[in-house]
DNA sequence: ACAAAATGTAACAGAATCGTAACACGTTTT
DNA sequence: AAAACGTGTTACGATTCTGTTACATTTTGT
């Protein structure tokens, strides 16, 4: 059975070259051109949205919003197009369960590699990320442990989330600056050292979970 | 190793300013001044191929058309050089696999970017160098042998990254420190062999595939 | 076969990297 | 206003990496 994808973006063009290539790589494309226009369709179909953010009327943003509010829908992964790539606009997206960014303009092979990842990954609940008993609900920012709630800080939320969905991953240090924080801020290297030590303890009997290969960088190690 | 580039273009002046800036860039540079002169080249050699869409004879869409249509040239990226910048031709361009778009007259820095976009990207993208059970996983950083992981350090890494992407070829010690060690440290040829030997011990069978020609150097033998 | 040159390798010490506690400073909560 | 919190930086000890050296072994040329 083809994996459904629904597009929407108020780019025409744009829609029509993703659906080429979506196509071609075996997936089957519905492209809407508004938020209004999803709401003509069955969404709950879709195994994945690829979502603009910036369109006339009703945003991606919103349009997620009431996407992830419905129990039918809250499930689907979504994939943002965006021209910001601000922190907060991240962050709001992930709020609002985004299960990647891809920032136009953007490469083809980008978006493709992306949708893989997100489909192959998780059919059902891609904001809630579990390894044995450590889960992690996107949604909501939160993470527990054995069941007890972690408490953990945006910094070290976001580093987790990284790790754990690219699992066996090994990212640098300046990799890993990229992903978590700002692209405005500057810090140095030896911060992110700080934040893994901080997560590991954090985490009880997953710390060791969190490794570091000397000269290369950070990686969760999944069992 | 050099990143090479394949520049088609029947304009003679544009093609000799393209080679000059990449070459200055760093890049190896091979010139066709028409489809049919092409095919008198491996294109299989070259990680980018720049071309016109306009021009005598077979057409850059045609050439772009088989080169995509044939399993061994297929993965290519390709930037279109072209006058027209229609709707149209942008989707064709797209529909044939363009990674990317330069309309003429274009800015030398603009050439430069997107062959840097796409080169880097085709990197990481061509991520997983494989031989027989031993892998490379060149994005993550991860070697296996046999389905285990093999633990190598960084040098080790960038030794057998090398070896195995250019099987067969044999390396000088003093090619092997220019390709892998930064430019700035200064080692003794003496190190290459000491390194060369710590890589034998970690990739078990596959040890005697490292071999040295005396006199020469070293290179991978593969089978 | 012999000596000379080239290569293989173990051991060591210096360099680089990493883990972590302590601190500073700004922000949020009480 | 004070306390608590978040977070980047620094410092230093621990760990890992890596170049060098010395000696063993192999290859080469005669």
């Amino acid at each position: 059975m083809k994996q459904r994808i629904l597009v929407v973006d108020d780019e025409h063009d744009l829609c029509e070259i993703l659906r080429f290539n979506l196509e071609t790589a075996g997936y089957e494309v519905v492209v809407a051109y508004s938020a209004e226009e999803v709401q003509a369709h069955d969404v709950t179909r879709f195994q994945l949205i690829l979502l603009d953010v910036m369109m006339p009327g009703i945003s991606g943003f919103e349009l997620a919003r009431q996407l992830k509010s419905s129990e039918r829908t809250a499930g689907i992964p979504i994939i943002f197009l965006t021209a910001k790539d601000t922190e907060e606009d991240t962050l709001h997206g992930f709020e609002l369960g985004a299960d990647d960014y891809v920032a136009k303009p953007f490469s083809l092979r980008e978006v493709l590699a992306r949708v893989k990842v997100v489909l192959g990954r998780s059919i059902s609940h891609a904001n809630e990320i579990r390894f044995h008993n450590l889960y992690m609900d996107v949604q909501s920012r939160r993470v527990t442990l054995n069941g007890q709630d972690v408490d953990l800080t945006k910094t070290e939320f976001s580093i987790l989330h990284l790790l754990l969905t690219h699992q066996g991953h090994i990212f640098t240090r300046s990799e890993l600056i990229e992903q978590v924080w700002p692209a405005d801020v500057v810090v140095s290297e030896r911060t992110v050292d700080v934040n893994l030590t901080r997560l590991r303890k954090k985490i009880g009997e997953y710390a060791s979970c969190i490794c570091n290969k000397t000269g290369f960088g950070y990686y969760f190690e999944g069992v």
